[in-house]
DNA sequence: GCCGTTTTCGGCCCGACTGTTTTCAGTCG
């Protein structure tokens, strides 16, 4: 069982137990094991094995929890979830998706007018009876049935990338509104996740009803959901991957919470909740306003004091997941984390010799235009017949091309490289022959995706242990939202590639992401050189490479970590 | 459920908004 199988088994359990009324800290210490397990780089099972002392060594991992992750790892099941399962219908756990209706409304529907199916929910809320039950209205009715309507589209968040010029266009137009002074965007989308849900946008303004009215009138806005003295939702017009439409929250603060409120709607929840436990051991309150000592103003302008206040340095929004960052910042050991004005080569890109819309030149032409010094022209090997893969003798022939291409551009250098098939028998798509004639060879998986993990370990193994390989691209082979990608032993890889001198991609193309963040971090750990690329197959994209960068960053890599940050005369001592 | 060099019990982040109420519970982030 993977991981995140696992994890999801926890989390299953947090919310069947949420509609019976269980503990609310019960279920965060569910859904917080859910969160520990999925972002482990090694199998749980593999410490279940160990006994478990070396489950409760881990951060919310305790005995009862222990004992539960052991018995799923050797049996496949959770004997406590499956007798849930049984009290609880799938259909009502899926209620508390519906935005404003939680565990507590979905009992007392369950509970008197035994809905059990999203069919009987809909004849519930349009004839009534759920209006006349106690303690509910027709407004209640009402956001069922919307809400119904919006959990047939599973998965409400889209790329990062996807979001970012909507909100860089309304945040260029609050900006211009008079009423307000500072605005800025905070949530997940400061923390640079792969995908954002919800916006979260924050404003400093001595007149919050004239800054709310410059967003409500802003043409992307939809509908004004809600809206009171401090804080807005809104419904996004845009319509993101075919149905997806996004929320907006505008939270409006005066000038000496601006440091606050940044701090508090930045999150994650995760991280808040360490800080404001911190601030408590201090004798000191944190909200969204200000840092507090018994209701008395602190600080609160900048982010700098909230933190300060609670003897930690300054946390940068990408690390801000309570996966260790706290500890690092009392200790003052926060990394200067790499930047895109730091890369200087793009070692992943396409051509029209397979499946890229540009030519050898118009490429090297357009990564000199962003300032790279160095890049690697990648097409497919032959097995990607889709793209047009290259055989050797194409292959012999385009590097050709490559080698000519450098006499036309000047002030950049053109690795002549290809990007390699490990095929699903674990051989490589090219011979060692034509391989050992190239300057840099990403070698990756592309098909057999869901081989068990044996093999799948077997194939990338071999490739590293292949001495043409310069890199494993895109390792997992996920596409973000819609492909899981291949079942690795990434602790196994990693010793393997860092035996080996063979580098790791995060691929920074916004689908990808691949390494993630933890793995990204597992691979640093390792010693691993890590190559941020963009898999360009077109001029335009070379502007993914700060999406690769934003995930480097919550991987918590420096500048060093960062092979492409190299010169390419120091670049070119890292090869082999 | 987890956690602890002031604690092995009693905490566990906290405020805004809505809807259904006559003072507040539920939900959200």
């Amino acid at each position: 069982m993977k991981n995140a199988e696992i994890a999801r088994l926890f989390e299953e359990l947090a919310d069947l137990l949420e509609i019976q009324g269980a503990n609310p800290f019960r279920l965060r210490a569910y859904r917080n094991a859910g969160r520990t397990i999925d972002g482990l780089t090694e199998p749980i099972a593999v410490l279940a094995e160990e006994g478990a002392k070396a489950l409760t060594a881990l951060q919310g991992i305790g005995k009862d929890l222990a004992e539960k992750i052991i018995v799923v790892c050797e049996t496949g099941e959770l004997p406590q979830l499956n007798e849930l399962r049984e009290q609880v219908p799938p259909g009502v756990v899926k209620m508390l998706r519906i935005p404003g209706i939680g565990p507590k409304k979905v009992a007392a529907l369950y509970k008197e007018l035994k809905l059990e199916t999203l069919d009987q929910w809909k004849a519930a809320a349009e004839n009534g009876d759920v209006a006349d039950l106690k303690g509910f209205g027709k407004k209640t009715a009402q956001t069922i049935l919307e809400g119904l309507e919006q959990i047939e589209q599973a998965g409400m968040r889209v790329y990062l990338a996807d979001a970012m010029p909507v909100v860089e266009e309304i945040l260029a137009a609050l900006s211009k509104c008079e009423a307000i002074t500072q605005v800025t965007v905070a949530g997940s989308f400061r923390r640079r996740k792969e995908t954002v849900g919800d916006l979260r946008v924050l404003a400093t303004s001595t007149d919050s009803a004239t800054a709310m009215n410059a967003l409500a009138e802003h043409p992307q806005v939809e509908k004004v959901l809600a809206q009171g003295d401090t804080k807005q939702r809104v419904r996004l017009r845009t319509v993101f991957d075919g149905s997806v439409k996004l929320e907006m929250d505008l939270r409006v603060v005066p000038d000496k919470s601006y440091g606050a409120a940044m701090q508090y709607f930045t999150g994650s929840k995760e991280h808040n909740i360490a800080v404001q436990r911190r601030a408590l051991d201090r004798g000191l309150s944190v909200n969204e306003y200000a840092v507090t000592r018994d209701g008395e103003y602190v600080c609160g302008r900048t982010e700098e004091e909230i933190y300060q206040a609670v003897g930690l340095a300054w946390v940068p929004p990408e690390l801000r997941e309570n996966r260790g960052e706290i500890e690092v910042a009392e200790r003052g050991e926060i990394p200067e984390l790499v930047e895109v004005s730091d890369i200087r080569g793009d070692l992943h890109m396409h051509t029209t010799a397979t499946d890229g819309k540009a030519s050898i030149v118009e490429m090297a032409e357009a990564a000199k235009a962003r300032g790279l010094k160095y890049i690697a022209i990648t097409d497919h090997s032959k097995r990607v017949t889709m793209a047009n893969g290259l055989d050797a003798d194409r292959l012999r022939a385009h590097w050709k091309e490559i080698d000519k291409a450098r006499g036309k551009v000047s002030g950049i250098e053109i690795l002549r490289g290809i990007e390699c098939d490990i095929l699903e028998d674990a051989t490589l798509d090219l011979d060692d022959e034509v391989l050992s004639e190239a300057d840099w060879v990403i070698a990756v998986l592309h098909y057999g995706l869901k081989q068990p993990r044996e093999q799948i370990d077997k194939r990338l193994l071999t490739a590293i242990k292949n001495p043409n390989v310069s890199i494993i691209g895109h390792p997992s082979g996920r596409i973000i939202g819609k492909r899981p990608g291949a079942d690795i032993t990434y602790s196994d890889i990693f010793k393997a590639a860092a035996d080996h001198e063979v580098m790791m991609e995060i691929n920074a193309h916004r689908s990808r992401l691949d390494l993630n963040e933890a793995h990204a971090a597992a691979a640093k750990d390792h010693g691993i050189p890590i190559v941020i690329s963009t898999d360009s197959h077109s001029v335009n994209g070379f502007t993914e490479l700060q999406y690769g960068v934003f995930q480097a960053r919550r991987a918590g890599l420096t500048k060093n970590d960062v092979a492409n940050t190299r010169t390419f005369k120091q670049f070119q001592k890292l090869l082999r």
